[in-house]
DNA sequence: TAAAGGCTTCAGAAATTTTTGAAATAGAAA
DNA sequence: TTTCTATTTCAAAAATTTCTGAAGCCTTTA
């Protein structure tokens, strides 16, 4: 396979994985054409790379700064502005944990916290709203502080530790 | 606050937060309605209580079936269908997790796989294509693994095992 | 066999999300 | 200060996703 071929099926597969997860498919693609990136790129190599606008390009870098997977690097006697992606992909997974937990997880959490104070007592349908809330609520509680552990953990520890445990 | 407030609080928030994960949010609020509902739902129910259509019900709770998170049952004497959720949180989880597997992460396997045939010592682009593309897929096999152990392993075994761990 | 009740399908409509492109803004160089 | 280059913003357009509703199908009952 030739490199440019290799690199467009990366970048098409990755879009469309994005797109999948709730991510848009510009975004997605941005990151994985960086991460595949030798040196830091500016708007315009990513305009014509994707083949996309200015405007559609400056506001999907902009949000994946946001998200804390890409940087700006700036060069002396340059005036434009040049990015580059986190490339440790143990990071990346983590930063859109953290990002995807806080955006996500805790809002429904506060949401339950506020349902649960229903009175189940009254009727079959308060009650199993109750329990579904509150088994929700046990659930995600787990999973947060899973993720905690997992993000607080780092790359080799998981390796060791967690991949010996599951043999 | 009242149960009916309460419900639509939960079945509101519940859509939203599939919307963000890829789920359409009637597919999402289908399975929060069955979820806390104590009794299987026939497809006009689900029309009334969420004002869909009925071309709209029948398509997403039959998703909700191939992704094996809501059964058929059948009353005699009765031709109608009726609905039910499966309401173990943790089975739930370990359906999604099978599904989108199988759906997501086996497909861009297949791709890098693919892709990690290129020739990466003629260019720095082509090196930096395939480190990339070798870091995701040792990282995607690991995910895959670990996804693999936590679909395997019960509810207890995870709670026990697992969370004892992370103290 | 015909009629009735319920389920499925899908073309077009509606809603939502994403993208464009040009104007506004920012700020460095002349 | 003015000019020049680059970035940001955002209303409108385009693309995509989701929903509707009615026609057709399938199964049961008369």
């Amino acid at each position: 396979m030739e490199w440019q071929e290799g690199k467009d099926k990366f970048l098409q597969s990755w879009g469309t994985l994005g797109t999948s997860w709730g991510i848009n498919r510009t975004m997605a693609q941005i990151h994985a054409l960086m991460m595949i990136s030798p040196n830091a790129l500016s708007a315009d190599e990513v305009m014509e790379e994707l083949q996309i606008s200015r405007g559609n390009a400056n506001m999907n870098i902009r949000a994946l700064m946001d998200w804390g997977l890409v940087y700006k690097e700036l060069r002396a006697g340059d005036r434009r502005e040049y990015f580059v992606a986190e490339k440790d992909m143990w990071k990346v997974v983590r930063q859109i944990i953290v990002n995807r937990k806080k955006k996500e997880l805790e809002p429904i959490l506060k949401v339950l916290d506020e349902i649960s104070g229903i009175d189940g007592t009254v009727s079959a349908e308060a009650e199993a709203l109750t329990k579904a809330v509150n088994d929700i609520k046990l659930f995600s509680s787990k999973a947060d502080a899973t993720l905690d552990m997992l993000v607080k953990a780092d790359s080799n520890w998981f390796v060791g530790t967690f991949m010996k445990m599951i043999k």
